[in-house]
This record gives structure tokens, C-alpha cells and sequence, in this order.
RNA sequence: GGACGACUAGCUCAGCUUUUUAGAGCAUCUCGUUUACACCGAGAGGGUCAGGGGUUCGAAUCCCUUGUCGUCCACCA
């Protein structure tokens, strides 16, 4: 291997020359699995499962936010010194994928996926999906993803398929699962069924039908969908509605449109609107969800009028075989033609359609599988309730923590309102239903039943339903089982006693019922407890003019051409710096190029002390401070271990990096780096600095750190350094002071005249010989204007001592330009503030020494008020200090 | 219809459990081309924190209200 030469280092860091070679470095170390790990029983753990990517195809910015947070969060545990696991996947996502070779196939041969058969599409989906899986793996690692690869998992793969049938059978055991025949969403394009919550709805306009089934027919009523009269049982009216009352309970015999015979019951009903339309509603109890209720509830008998291919059934008479549209045309001329047609107008509707493919959805009944939402059973750890009470208590009783909070109360509604989930897809590509049926005969268990004659259930499951179980399946379950204290050590244990349940799930509020509430419903129902600890929430990314990034409107931007351009490292911090949970981010280019920027000033940082410092050593041990830009850089640095730490420990991932770009632009580069070149002889604090620096970034920026950390030749990794620790006692609010010193030493020295501050300014700064840094210039420049000193530029001399002078306290000057500068206007902010946090103190002692108060009122509250007096008279007695000391 | 969120500098956004004088990045303008970095440095301009009201010694921050935009849920046939 070539030598490393400081000097002639690129003076720009090249993301792509580095990236691969040190990801394959990282994954050949075997470091990004937790039992390669030397650590002690009491280590702690930290897990993740990595929210397993749909295998259809390839990632988005979405994914990589979520990559981007999971990975900084397992860095910075694994640095931290706990056995870190982060556990990567694929989903098979039934529907989506099935659809796509579907596609494919059609495109390519020309066949459909019944001239095809089930066994060959499966083959066919099959080899797509290796494919795909392996585009995924290789774009996970582009992220620079520390996940372990020993232990990457599939939702069908064995271990899951094991898991899903035991559920399912459990269930079914249980009286959880059950099959019925109801209402379903229905998608004809995708030929299935769909939960209620993939179904959307989109702003559109119907024509809006008024009229009568016959002209005997006492009461008109309204519809958008005439065709699905022809199904009609009954007319709802609302039960005080004077001028239907009369008619409620009696029957009608109608011939209707087709030749259609239709009995027709007038029903009450409160759910009914007097005001909408003609204030009767009429009821198809095959084709509405609502309609259906009313049916059940009326005992009426439901019609099936429209198949699963959107024909009309024999139930339609003379419309048999026609579509849904046709026979709406049908209808609509059989009306005009019979006079019987009232009003027609356009009126605003919200259409349902399939959430992928944008279908209109057909409400259906359907023999279907079903989770029963409501019946109450018995969970692992032997307490009684529902399954949807149970989701709902681990989240009220604050087990699992929300970021942002305010998806707690989302999800308790969304909960709250849960009706049984339809569980059965009719699609080939999944986990078959493990159901078998010989004439009136079901049979439900893993393995099929003895005997001849029995078929499976051609059904699969909602791809939910198996990533659902995803945190605990991937570890083992149900092979693996809790066994509480029987394993001492941990070695002893399995992965499911070692890493469940998980600390963080991280993923896009988009899928928070669809996938986050599944995991707590199903892990509550298997083992009893908890899937994880926190729900990080980001927002969707959209692009820089704030429309969401998709396919057909081209504004999509793929991760890989971002990396491929600007390098991982800084389309991690666009991801993470400037975004907050939940909500959405727009990203733009120049955003990315900003953090390029970042990502290089590292580099330049360090290579300028890697060229700047006498030798390259290692500096554990703090180093002693020689002048008080020494002192004032260490406290620096031991409050940004302390804020960065906490920041990520409480979630909080973007301030945390614009605290760290902060310390390490603004402090370190622009000012600290300034100071040491004129001062000299820092090179135990630079690498000191620099090496906590690059520590803390790492989460953040694993790939430049690692590269500086090579040309260092530091041993290890710094993927497996300890996370620096301060005690936050040790941390100096200092700044105060040393403004107030700078400006009495220089009063001092002009008064006493044993220094002349304004001779040392000037050797420093107007040296002809000597070029002046304009950053040097600047501190002089504004010292000179604060205090009324000249500046002349007759001085040759560049005398060191006179630099150490004026430049020790730059920190100080460094917050003068912050702006506490005026003295006269300082006093009098003080002034104020005294005066206010007086206030205060005869306000609470006013309340204090008001005996009815202290009787009558909480503790907690008398405990608080005598707290704020404290604080506000010791607030007093340090602002009053400070004030004098301005004098 | 219900709920939630947003409204802060030209743009993108932080800050929001009442703690100093409202911040950053980008953009603009001026100066600088110096041996870490032009993917750079120094500086400047730019905000009655959407409007109104309230609580408070003190409100961008807490409460009420109005408006605009957005999201989710439910859904009227």
C-alpha cells in the first residue's frame, strides 16, 4: 500500500474513492455483529429491526431517512459500549409485488397470470424478487448501513412462515380468527380484497340520481350508483320524518328496471340525514358497508348483484353480464324511458379507490378471513382483554413512547375505531392460508390434515399480518422463547431473550397504522409484551417546491445519484440536520451541497492538523490548558460531548448536528485553528479535539471519519471507539467571565500603564512584514473599536510573547462578537432584569405569606412557589454581582 | 363532519415545558485570493415571530379566537 503523504492529499475529500472500500471493510470485520464483542453481562443492548424495504424494486429517500436515523442511533449505542444489533430485511409485499412481475410478464410474453398458473408465477416472482433483494442489500450498504448481515431476514422465509401459521393457528384456536362472509373492499383491477385502511378516497364529481323505483311507489330516493338498485331490500327513513312515518314497517313489491322484481321493506333508521336529498335512503345491502349494518340489523336479505370482475350477477335480470358501468347506463335509461327519473345533478363525491393502483373500489360481500378486533382472550401474561384494548393500553400507559407525542393521540383514535381486519388476499404471492376445506368440513392447522379429499385455501395473508410479527419473528420466535431468569448469562440466551424487545422502531408516519399499530397488536398477542420502546416518525421528503416526489410528475431523486455526486455522508445530514419528526422535509439540491461542504471542512480540518503537528500520536488524557483559548476550547468541546449526547439520547438527531457543525465550523475551524496558528505549540490539544470530534461525527458522517481516522493511523476503527463521556460538572459556564476579565485587564494595563494594549494590537495586526490573516484582523479590528484603541501601522515587529497576550483570552472576544459589548446598554439590561426577577420575589412571597394559600392549595404547588422564590433570589444576588462588576 | 399540523429574515427551516438582546443554512451586498479548506475567510443588510384578544413583572413561546394552507380519519346514500 502506498505511503500517505499529509502534503499531497487531495485538498478536497472525494466521497467515492473511499466509500465502498470502507464499508467492505467495516462488514469484513465482522464488527456490525453484536457477538463479536468482548463486553461484560451489564452491558446493555440496543436493537433495531430494520423496517424490511418492499422487494420490488428499489429504494427511495424515504428509505434512506430511515437508514440514515437507525444507523447514527446503532453507531452511537454500539459506541457507547452496548451490544448493538440491528437487524436488516426484505418484505415480499404480496399485492405490490405480484402486481409488478404481473406486469412484467404481460409485457414481455404477453400473458396473463392465469394463462400463466400459480406454480409458474410464484417461479417467476421468485427469481424477481432475488433479484430485487440483491439491489436492496447493495443500496442498504451504500447508506453505509452497520447492520448485521448474519442475521438479514425475509418475511417468507422459513423462520416467518413458521411464526405466521403458529399466529394464525393460535388465533384460530382462540376465536380471534374467524371466516365470514361480509362486506369487503374489493379492487377489480387487483382482483382482492383490501383492509379499510388501504383504501383512499380522492375529491371527485357524481352524477346524482333522484327517482322513484315505480310509479306506485310511495317515496323517491337519491343515489349515485343506480345500478346497484336493482339490489335493493329496503327504504331508510329517519324515524321521526312526518312524511314517511306512516309507510314505516310495510313491505312493497316493485317491478323495477330489467325486469327486476324487488321487494322493498320501509325500515327506520336514525343514521338517516331528513335534510340529504329525499331523506330516504335506499338500502343494498350487498354493495354498501353501512347498507349492510342496517340490513343486519333489520334481518333483510342481501342481494349479491355485482361479481368479483365487476359484472352484473343473475341477480340482475335482463342486466346479467354486463359491467358495472354499462349497467348503470341501463339503469339510468330505464328510468328516463319510465318517467320515473326525478332530478339529475352533478354532486361533489370522495371516490374510494385501491391505495395501489387507484381502482375504484367495489364494495362486495365475500366469504373472507377475518381477526376479530373485539373478543376478548387471553393474552401470554395471563391478563384478559382485546386485542384492540391491549394496543391501545401499552401506548395511554406510556410503554411505548411516540416522537412527536402527538401521534399518540392518532393512534388511540385510529384504534379506538378499529373494526375487524380482513386478513385474506386473493393473490398467489404470500403466505397461503393455512386452511383446509372437504365440503362443510375446515380443517385449520401448520401441517394439512390426513385423509383424501381435503383442498387448501387458495387465499393468502395481508402482507401485514406477517410483517406485523417482523421484531419478533426475525429473533427466533417460536422456536426461541422467553424463559425468563433461567439463563444466567447471557450467552446462555437466545436472540429473542437477548434483543426483544426492541428499542426504536423508525419509519415514515405514512405507515403508522398500516405497519407500527400491526406490531403491537401481534407482539402483544405472541409474547405478551411490548415490540419496542419508541416510535421515531419522520415525515414524508418531498422536493425543494414542497410537492411530493413521484414517479409520474418526474421529480423523484434517487438517493444513488445523490451519493454518486455529493457522497453519502452528506446526504445523511440533509436527511437528518433541518428536519424534525413528523414533519415533512423538502429537499433540494443545495441543501445537499451544504452539507458536502460540512462534510469537506472535516476533512480540511483535519488535514490541516495532520500537517500542522510535529508528530501524530494518540491523545487520551485530556491535555493541560496553556493559555485560556486552550481552556476556553476544551470547555467548549466538553459542552458539545455533553449536548450531543443528550440531544440523541432524547431524539432530538437534527439539533444535535447543527450543535456539532456549530462547534466544529464556527468554534473549532474559524476561530480556535486561527488562534493556534499565531500561538503555536497546540498539538496535544488539536489532535486531543480533533479526535473527540470526528468520535461524535461518526454517527452522523461514518465515512469521513473513518477515512480521517485511516490517515491518522489510529489502531482499530473509530466505527468501534468509546463515545467520549464528560461529567457535566466539570462543564465551565465561563463566558461571562472572561469577557469581563478581557475588558478590566486591558482598563488595567492602560490605567497602570504598565502595558500598552494598543502597541500589542498593533504588532500583531499591521505588521507590514507580516500577512495578516483577515480572521486575525477581524479580532483586532473589533477589540480596537470596542475599546477605543488605535490601530497604527508603524510597527515592524511580530513579538510572540505580545500575540500570547492579546490572544489569550479569544474566547472572550469571540462573545464580544457575539454582541455583548456595550457596557452602558449591559448595565441597563441588568437593570431590568434585577428589577423584573424583583418583582417576582414580592409577588411569591406575597402568595407564600398568604396563609389561606399555603392551607388550602396543593403541596406540590406551595413546594414550586417556595422553588421559583429561591431561584429568583438567587438570580438577584448574580445579576446584582455582575452589575457591579461592570461599574 | 372530526382530529392534527403549519404560518418566524428573499428561500428552507430551528427555537415553542414563559430564563437574558429571536437564531442557522442558502441567497443578496461589501471586503479579502493568506502555506487546511473558494466545497474558503471577514463583515453588512434583512423579521411589529399570520391577525386579534387574554393570563403574566415578562409571551414567538401558555390560553382563547379569526384567517390561510396542508395532512390524516370518517363519510351522505
Amino acid at each position: 500500500m502506498k505511503e500517505i503523504n499529509e502534503n499531497e492529499l487531495p485538498k478536497a475529500y472525494e466521497p467515492t474513492a473511499h466509500e465502498d472500500r470502507i464499508y467492505k471493510k467495516w462488514e469484513d470485520s465482522g464488527k456490525f455483529n453484536p457477538d463479536n464483542y468482548d463486553l461484560d453481562e451489564n452491558s446493555g443492548t440496543f436493537t433495531i429491526m430494520m423496517p424490511p424495504p418492499n422487494a420490488t424494486g428499489v429504494l427511495h429517500l424515504g428509505h434512506a431517512s430511515t437508514l440514515a436515523y437507525e444507523d447514527l442511533m446503532i453507531r452511537f449505542a454500539r459506541m457507547q459500549g452496548k451490544r448493538t444489533l440491528w437487524l436488516p430485511g426484505t418484505d415480499h409485499a404480496s399485492i405490490a409485488t405480484q402486481a409488478k412481475v404481473e406486469k412484467l410478464v404481460l409485457e414481455k410474453e404477453g400473458k396473463t397470470r392465469h394463462q400463466l398458473g400459480r406454480e409458474e408465477l410464484l417461479k417467476r416472482i421468485d427469481a424477481f424478487v432475488e433479484d430485487s433483494r440483491n439491489t436492496i442489500r447493495s443500496q442498504v450498504r451504500k447508506m453505509g448501513s452497520s447492520c448485521d448481515w448474519s442475521r438479514e431476514r425475509y418475511t417468507l422465509d422459513k423462520g416467518l412462515s413458521d411464526s405466521v401459521l403458529e399466529i394464525f393457528v393460535r388465533m384460530y384456536n382462540d376465536g380471534l380468527i374467524y371466516r365470514g362472509d361480509r362486506i369487503v373492499n374489493w379492487c377489480p383491477r387487483c382482483k382482492s380484497t383490501l383492509a379499510d385502511d388501504e383504501v383512499n378516497y380522492k375529491e371527485g364529481s357524481a352524477k346524482f340520481y333522484t327517482f322513484k323505483y315505480s310509479k306506485d311507489f310511495p317515496i323517491a330516493i337519491s343515489t349515485t350508483r343506480p345500478e346497484t338498485k336493482l339490489a335493493d331490500v329496503a327504504v331508510a327513513v329517519h324515524p321521526s320524518d312526518e312524511r314517511y312515518m306512516q309507510y314505516i314497517g310495510k313491505t312493497f313489491s316493485v317491478d323495477f328496471a330489467g325486469g327486476t322484481k324487488l321487494s322493498i321493506k320501509v325500515i327506520p333508521d336514525y343514521h338517516v340525514d331528513k335534510e340529504f336529498g329525499t331523506g330516504a335512503l335506499g338500502v343494498t345491502p350487498a354493495h354498501s358497508a353501512v347498507d349492510y349494518q342496517m340490513a343486519q340489523e333489520h334481518a333483510l336479505p342481501i342481494i349479491k348483484l355485482i361479481n368479483e370482475d365487476g359484472i352484473i350477477t343473475e341477480n340482475g335480470g335482463a342486466f346479467a353480464g354486463q359491467t358495472v358501468a354499462q349497467a348503470r347506463k341501463s339503469v339510468v335509461a330505464y328510468l328516463k324511458e319510465q318517467e320515473l327519473l326525478i332530478e339529475e345533478k352533478d354532486i361533489p363525491q370522495a371516490l374510494s379507490i385501491c391505495y395501489r393502483c387507484d381502482t375504484p373500489i367495489e364494495p362486495l360481500p365475500s366469504l373472507q378471513w377475518f381477526v376479530n378486533m373485539s373478543k376478548e382472550v387471553e393474552f401470554p401474561d395471563g391478563k384478559k382483554s382485546t386485542l384492540k384494548e391491549r394496543a391501545l393500553s401499552v401506548v395511554t400507559d406510556k410503554k411505548i413512547n411516540f416522537v412527536p407525542d402527538r401521534f399518540e393521540k392518532s393512534y388511540a383514535d385510529w384504534m379506538n375505531n378499529l373494526h375487524d381486519w380482513c386478513i385474506s388476499r386473493q393473490i398467489w404471492f404470500g403466505h397461503q392460508i393455512p386452511a383446509w376445506y372437504r365440503g362443510d368440513e375446515v380443517y385449520v392447522d401448520k401441517t394439512a390434515p390426513e385423509g383424501d379429499g381435503w383442498v387448501q385455501d387458495t387465499d393468502t395473508l395481508d402482507t401485514w399480518f406477517s410483517s406485523g410479527q417482523w421484531t419478533f419473528a426475525t429473533l427466533g420466535w417460536p422456536d426461541n422463547v422467553k424463559q425468563g431468569a433461567v439463563a444466567e448469562k447471557y450467552e446462555q440466551r437466545n436472540d429473542l431473550e437477548r434483543f426483544h424487545p426492541t428499542d426504536v422502531v423508525e419509519t415514515g408516519y405514512d405507515i403508522l397504522f398500516f405497519w407500527v399499530a400491526r406490531m403491537i397488536l401481534m407482539t402483544e398477542y405472541a409474547l405478551g409484551e411490548i415490540p419496542f420502546k419508541n416510535v421515531y416518525l419522520h415525515g414524508l421528503i418531498r422536493d425543494e417546491k414542497g410537492v411530493k416526489m413521484s414517479k409520474s410528475l418526474g421529480n423523484v431523486i434517487d438517493p444513488l445519484g445523490v451519493i454518486a455526486k455529493y457522497g453519502t455522508d452528506a446526504l445523511r445530514m440533509s436527511l437528518i440536520i433541518g428536519a424534525t419528526p413528523g414533519n415533512d422535509l423538502k429537499l433540494g439540491e443545495n441543501k445537499v451541497e451544504g452539507y458536502r461542504n460540512l462534510t469537506n471542512k472535516i476533512y480540511n480540518i483535519s488535514r490541516f492538523i495532520l500537517s500542522t503537528v510535529k508528530k501524530v500520536k494518540r491523545v487520551t488524557k485530556k491535555p493541560k490548558a496553556k493559555t485560556v483559548a486552550d481552556e476556553w476550547i476544551l470547555n467548549e468541546l466538553d459542552k458539545t460531548i455533553a449536548l450531543t449526547t443528550e440531544r440523541i439520547e432524547t431524539y432530538q438527531f437534527s439539533l444535535a448536528g447543527e450543535g456539532l457543525r456549530e462547534f466544529t465550523w464556527n468554534t473549532l475551524a474559524d476561530w480556535y485553528i486561527e488562534i493556534a496558528k499565531i500561538e503555536g505549540d497546540k498539538d496535544e490539544i488539536l489532535l486531543y479535539v480533533l479526535e473527540k470530534v470526528l468520535i461524535l461525527w461518526h454517527p452522523f458522517t461514518p465515512f469521513v471519519t473513518e477515512y480521517v481516522w485511516e490517515l491518522l493511523g489510529y489502531e482499530d476503527m473509530i466505527m468501534t471507539q468509546a463515545w467520549p463521556r464528560v461529567i457535566k460538572e466539570d462543564i465551565k459556564e465561563v463566558e461571562f467571565d472572561f469577557v469581563m476579565n478581557l475588558i478590566s485587564s486591558i482598563r488595567t494595563m492602560r490605567g497602570e500603564n504598565k502595558l500598552d494594549p494598543v502597541l500589542k494590537l498593533n504588532a500583531l495586526v499591521i505588521s507590514p512584514d507580516v500577512k495578516v490573516l483577515s480572521k486575525q484582523e477581524a479580532i483586532i479590528k473589533k477589540l480596537a473599536r470596542l475599546e477605543n484603541l488605535e490601530i497604527t501601522h508603524e510597527q515592524q515587529e511580530r513579538p510572540k510573547a505580545s500575540a500570547m497576550q492579546v490572544f489569550a483570552p479569544a474566547s472572550t472576544v469571540y462573545l464580544l462578537l457575539d454582541g455583548i459589548i456595550d457596557i452602558d446598554k449591559e448595565r441597563a439590561r441588568l437593570a431590568k432584569e434585577i428589577e423584573s426577577a424583583q418583582k417576582l420575589i414580592s409577588a411569591t412571597q406575597a402568595r407564600l405569606a398568604n396563609e389561606s394559600f399555603v392551607k388550602s392549595a396543593p403541596v406540590d404547588i406551595v413546594e414550586s412557589a417556595k422553588t421559583q422564590l429561591g431561584d429568583a433570589q438567587e438570580k438577584v444576588a448574580k445579576l446584582t454581582s455582575q452589575f457591579e462588576s461592570l461599574a
